[in-house]
DNA sequence: CCACGGTGGTAGA
DNA sequence: TCTACCACCGTGG
């Protein structure tokens, strides 16, 4: 066993979403209406650590559904992902609630303005949405582009952060 | 290798 | 505008 996986979930009024932490730190955030936790992979307690982590995790979640800038988020956990992939979130979480990037200024961003289409799949390969904000890239004619949670979900998101803007 | 995308830009209808 | 077509690039098989 290198490496246990502990579940929890984040009570929201969009429904519960599913947290999943390893030793290092959040890996995983899933939206609602996945296949309902088993019962038997949510312990009683958890390790303090993972507790503290969660309890960011949850007022983050909250924040960024509600279209607010969220605080402070926990570690996050990217060792399976590959180097291309940790610079495009890492550029993605420059991107503040209400504002948006296409894919091609990403790529841009990270010094291969060649690669827009690889970003598009390097968001889509990502674990943690909402706090990795994935939603917030659009395509270059200034349309919605496509999100792997489902495209209600980025619509949601943007209307939101918008509305909060004031508009 | 090869195929597949959350792209982007161009050309024509 | 919408469609067709093509160059581009990181990933996974």
């Amino acid at each position: 066993m290198v490496n246990t996986l502990l579940q929890a979930v984040i009570p929201t009024p969009d429904g519960p979403f599913l947290a999943i932490y390893s030793r290092a730190g959040l890996c995983a955030l899933q939206f609602p209406g996945g296949s309902a936790p088993k019962p038997e992979c949510l312990p009683k307690t958890y390790p303090p650590e993972v507790q503290s982590w969660h309890e960011l995790t949850v007022a983050s979640v909250r924040e960024i559904l509600s279209g607010r800038p969220s605080g402070p988020i926990p570690p996050l956990d990217l060792a399976s992902a590959t180097d291309f992939q940790r610079s495009v979130w890492a550029e993605l979480r420059r991107i503040g609630p209400g504002q948006t990037r296409s894919y091609a200024e990403i790529a841009e961003a990270i010094g291969r303005p060649t690669a827009a289409r690889a970003v598009g799949a390097a968001c889509g390969a990502n674990p943690i949405p909402l706090l990795i904000p994935c939603h917030r890239v659009l395509a270059a004619n200034k349309k919605l582009g496509g999100f792997s949670g489902g495209l209600h979900w980025k619509r949601l998101l943007l209307s939101r952060e918008r509305s909060w803007l004031g508009e």
